[in-house]
Parts: C-alpha cells; structure tokens; sequence
DNA sequence: CCTGATTATGTTTACGTAACCATTCTAGCA
DNA sequence: TGCTAGAATGGTTACGTAAACATAATCAGG
C-alpha cells in the first residue's frame, strides 16, 4: 500500500549523496576523509588494507566509507600504480570448445589472483580486424594479452604487439618467438591412432580440419607418422572444416571405402558427423568401423555410440596462460618456448577390435 | 654460440627509448609533445582526432607518436573522462551454448560501439562468491554491469548492486526490478509442443530441466499449458541436469513408457541423452517416437537423426544486452522491464507424423 | 624526566590526460 | 593600411589515488 504520495517515488536505487560531498560526482577518498575527520591517505591505507591504522580508526574510516557508499576509483588507481590487473585475452570466436573452455579457465585463474580479464574478440581473421584489435588491445587497460589464435595470422596482419606488455599464445606454433602453451596435439593424435592398431586395425583414415589449422596439420602428421612408424599403408587424408556437418560429408565418402575399419577425426563435431553418415549407410560402430575423435566434449559420451576420443585439458591450458603472463610481468621479461599439457585418451564404445580380415 | 658476454642479451623485444624521454616510464603526451615540439593539448587533439589541428601539425605529431611508440594511457584517459568504455559481464559459467553465445554477441557488439568487455566468472552459485564478484565488479573499471543468471541467486546473496552502474540480465526473471533480455522460452516451447501435436500426437512428454531453473521452469509450464489448452492428458514431467547423460536415464525410463510417442526436451544436450537410449532401446527416432529440442546448439543438425530443435536466437540477446546498456548509460537512468528475443522452430528429421494409435 | 626508537597519522606531490580559457596567427574586408 | 572574426595552438588545472616524506604520539630504558 502506498502510504505517502509526496515521497520520492519507489525510485531507481540511486547512490547516496552526502551533503558533504559534491554533486554529480562519485564519492571520492577525500569525501571519506571529510566525513571521517581524517586524512585522505588513511582512508587510502584502509582502502588497502595495508599500512598500520589503529583499530578504532580503521573501523571509523570503514564506517564512513559504508556511510558515504565509497568505492575505490579504479581509473586513478591504476594510474598511480601503473598497473590495472587486468589481463586482455585476444580471439577470434568462441563458438569452438577448445577456446570457449580455454577462456573459462583464463578468467577463473586469473581471478584466483586478483587480474580481471577483458575480452577483445576479432569477427573475423582479416588482416585489417587483427590489427585493429591489437591496435585497441595497445590502448587498452591490460597489463598483458593472450592470443588464443595461430600466430601466422599475426605474421600476416603485420601487426605491432605493444612491446611491453607480456604475451602468451595459446593454440599455436612459433614458441620460438613467443612463450606459447599448447594441448601436445602430436601425443594426442599418436595416442588415438596407437589405440586403434592396438586394437587390430590394419591401417587408420584420418579426416582432419582445415589446411590452414596448425593444429589440424599437427594431429595430421602425428597421425601420419604413427601409421609409417608401424609399416602401415597411408591412406589419403580427407579434410573437414571442423563441424558436424563436413564430418558428415566425409562420412558419407568414407563409407564407400569398403578397406576402411577405422577412422581418427581431427575433433569430436566431425566425429559426430562420421556417426550419422555410417548410420545411415548402414555401417555399423564400432563393429564394422571404429571411430576416435579429439577433444573430448560435453556430450560426446551421449554421442551414440558413446565416443572414443582424446581428452584435451583446457582447464590447464588455461591455468598455465595466466600463470605464464603473470610470471613474465613479475619478471618484467619475456619467455620463449612451448609448453605442452598432456592429453589423455577415453575409451568408450566407438571403437573395438578389427573383425576378421575382409576380401 | 654466445659470442660476447657483456653485450645485453639477445633479447626480449623492448619499448624503445628516447633519449628524450624519461626511463622505466611510458612515453606519455608529454614527451610525444617535448619530441614533436608542440604542447601537450595538441598531442591530446591529434590522439583524439577531435579539434581542428591543422594538416601539417597533425602530421608531425602522428610522426612524433609513432617514432617515440606512443600509446595512450587509458587509466588516465579513464580518470579524466570518468568513463571506462567497458561492460563487466559476470556470469557463473561459460561451459553452456547459451552463455558462451550470448557472452560473445556480448563481446563483438560491445567491440562495435568501441566498449570493451570484461569479465568476471564465479566459480559456483554460491553465496559467498557471488557477493565476493559484485563487490569486485563495484571497484572495477566498468561502466555498466551485464549480469547471465538468475536474478534468485542475486536476492539469495544479498548483493549489494553498485548503485551508479547500469544493469541488463540476461536469462532471468525480474523484469520488475532490472532490465531484462531473455529468450522468449515459453514462446519457443509452446511452438514445439504444437509442433509435436499436429503432428497428430496423443500428447507429449517433457523431459524438463533442473528444478532450480527458471527458464526450465518457463519451458515446463508452456508445455503444460499448451497440453492443457489442448485439452491433452498431462503426462508426468521429467527431470535431467542439462546433461546429456541425464537425458540418456530419463531416455532410459522413457523408452519403458509404451504410450510415449513424442518427448520434449528441455536442450539439446538432453535430446541427445534421448536419442542414444532410444537407440538402444530399439525405438526408432521418429519412426516410433518424436523429439524436439531446445537451442539448437551446432552439431544439433548432425545427431542421429538430425534434431528438430527450438532456435535460440543467442546473437540477438546479447546484441540487445548491449544496446539496453548503453542506452541507459547515456541517459544516465535505469530501465525496468522485459524483451523478449522470439525463438524459430528448426524442422529436421526428429519429428514425424504419430504412427497408428497403439494398443 | 629525558632520550631515542617505534608507531600512527598527515602533507605534498606526481601519475597522464583533457577541459577550459587565453593567446597568437591568418585572412577578409572597409 | 588598419581592424576584426575566426581558426590554430598553448598554459593551467583537476580528475582520485598512493608513494615519499614529514610530523606527532607513545613507550621503554636509563
């Protein structure tokens, strides 16, 4: 019931404003200092926690600033310190697992130790949008950045990385010009194709991403030379473009191949893809064709069958990108090298032991 | 081969410094301005592009930034306009298609009006998280707050909201109490529902998801009503966790269920989860029951069969998130109410008409 | 009761930018 | 030629914070 027609309207929470502070403007340590009959550089200590200030007075300077709806000015802080604790993390799309659970774990860790992450996206991998986010990214609040992207792309765009500021790439090549973090792509591929002769088969097809992909090239030649190091026949590679879709395409030409008995996708969307053609050309998984695919999504122990693949840790890869970042700010020196994070291979229900030699 | 050893390590990329300018600092405007020899406001007029500099002046000083590697400071910038060109997004997960969607429509519109986007994950829905994330968000460089979850769990904290900073919520309730934008759910779900039953279904099942959620909550009750106003029988509902392998178990009971014709899950995920079960069970999709979805997450297309699915137009909700944002910015007043973001049935080869009414 | 060390608090200043106002210069016109 | 309007540029200052330094208060030991 409305009691009071006079009074404000049941308003917009609006802040406070003390008649000892100025109109229009934010609450400012001075403002707490006034109010709380001290100095401004206690209020500053207390803000911070830091210094020596006496209990009783600390207590009056947290009062004032609840009082007075205080909150620290970020902008003027980070310029006295030099500093924004904030990490800026460059990509294209986060429509793929890989970088969208990369992302996550980037912003937990970083939140673990007090950095705020910001995200510069780039719509599409022209040269002109690279360089216009690493021309913000320049501009903007960060104290580092981190690629999760292939670094000819960079090469290509020409672009200018702001030279102070720290850089680890995710999903890459080239540790030997940036410090780089990277799911061990080659182990991976070897572990699912190693699996897959274990298991009987004479010979692996590979259906791998895009030529442009490093990381599709990667698992393409770990395949490759797993299958040579054993003595097996080669078979031509088929290329997809990552999604479902393709792998479906791919699919359908696959079950063509009546000496095809297993197949490694380059990731768990193709994989998904090589099912439903097989399905529907009547080929049974695993009994007829097995199949492994890379990433281990959410989801593909649903697929049906249950999915064989190799489990990427984004998680890790995430963790060790900041961790990277913020040892080269402290450093205030640039790494090199690559870091590999293990992958680990997850048996399910889409592959089993070759049937008998076929004609 | 190290060839001198008192030469400074072939080393790190490092700023270039003037002999103008100071050490272990930043070239600021000041030395751009002492290099080019100008004033510092000109230095500030050419970085803006805003006066009228004249075309000799512009170039020298454009000149003098590049020679001296010159990039604004944005923390100052910040503190001297008092706005941070940056949207915080706090949210508890970005391992769901719908938040990673959103949150990068989020980005790439933010990018587009030259705002940048940070963002602050909460690792669990817990109450002392979600408080420890306001109140970071309250001292962080944004100008306006994008909160993905439930507005419940904000009350369940007690956050306190930082009062100046503008807010839009996506994927929730209280479009009394903050703007809101979300998925038009009952919309979407009603037009599935329909879907099933012109297909001259008996009635549908719905495999609902977690009780805690609200947009479960809204998809479960336009089933129901949309049964109901049908004048169907309501068959119980069932509960998963979004995961697919809960959409496998409720599969599972479902399979059991001899008068279950058509199931509506509450995702994809979940469709999914159905599907296998299906599978095993020996009921064929459609032939022997329906299923409809919910997302349209990629790779929907490629299940086995290809999902009929609700499209959930994720672009356009975090497109609106940002243009509610910024307009209430620039009004400097917050909005109240919600928009609704319609969703479009995807008619794949999950659905067919209901076989001959069974025993 | 004084000295010197230690602790708590205050004062001054600089961080880099841009708004505001002042000054200089140019060109058009009487 | 002198005058004025307007354009181009410069000088000064404040934004909010925290480092560096200065000062005041307390206390132990002689």
């Amino acid at each position: 019931m409305v009691t009071d027609a006079t009074s404000a309207a049941a308003g917009v929470p609006r802040p406070v404003r003390s008649s000892r502070t100025r109109p229009g403007r934010r609450t400012s340590m001075a403002d707490v200092a006034r109010h709380a009959g001290v100095s401004s550089q206690t209020v500053s200590r207390v803000s911070n926690g830091d210094a020596a200030v006496v209990e009783s007075t600390r207590r009056h300077v947290l009062a004032a600033m609840e009082e007075l709806g205080y909150r620290p000015n970020s902008a003027a802080r980070a310029l006295k310190r030099g500093e924004f604790r904030t990490i800026g993390v460059i990509l294209f799309t986060l429509s793929t697992t890989g970088n969208m659970r990369t992302l996550e774990a980037i912003a937990n860790s970083a939140a673990d130790e007090g950095y705020a992450v910001t995200l510069l996206p780039v719509a599409a991998p022209t040269q002109d949008d690279i360089r216009g986010a690493f021309t913000r990214l320049g501009e903007l609040a960060v104290d580092a950045i981190i690629v999760i992207m292939e670094v000819h792309l960079l090469d290509t765009a020409k672009v200018s990385l702001p030279p102070h500021i720290q850089i680890v790439v995710a999903d890459s090549d080239a540790g030997d010009r940036y410090s780089v973090v990277d799911t061990d792509q080659a182990g991976g591929a070897r572990t699912a194709v190693r699996h897959l002769l274990e298991l009987g088969h004479r010979s692996v097809w590979h259906l791998a991403g895009p030529a442009e992909s490093f990381s599709a090239q990667r698992r393409a030649d770990a395949w490759r030379a797993t299958l040579e190091e054993a003595g097996r026949e080669v078979p031509p590679v088929l290329h997809g473009d990552w999604s479902a879709e393709s792998g479906y395409r791919a699919g359908l030409a696959l079950a063509e191949e009546a000496d095809c008995s297993a197949v490694f996708a380059a990731n768990d969307q193709m994989a998904l893809g090589l099912l439903r053609a097989f399905h529907e050309a009547g080929r049974r998984v695993p009994e007829d064709v097995s199949v492994v695919g890379f990433d281990d999504t959410p989801g593909s122990g649903s697929f049906f069958p249950p999915l064989t693949t190799v489990h990427q840790d984004f998680a890790s890869v995430g963790r060790q990108c900041v961790e990277g970042v913020l040892r080269q700010i402290r450093n205030e020196e640039a790494e090199r090298g690559t870091t590999l994070v293990p992958t680990r291979l997850v048996v399910r229900e889409s592959t089993a032991a070759a049937a008998a030699r076929r004609g």
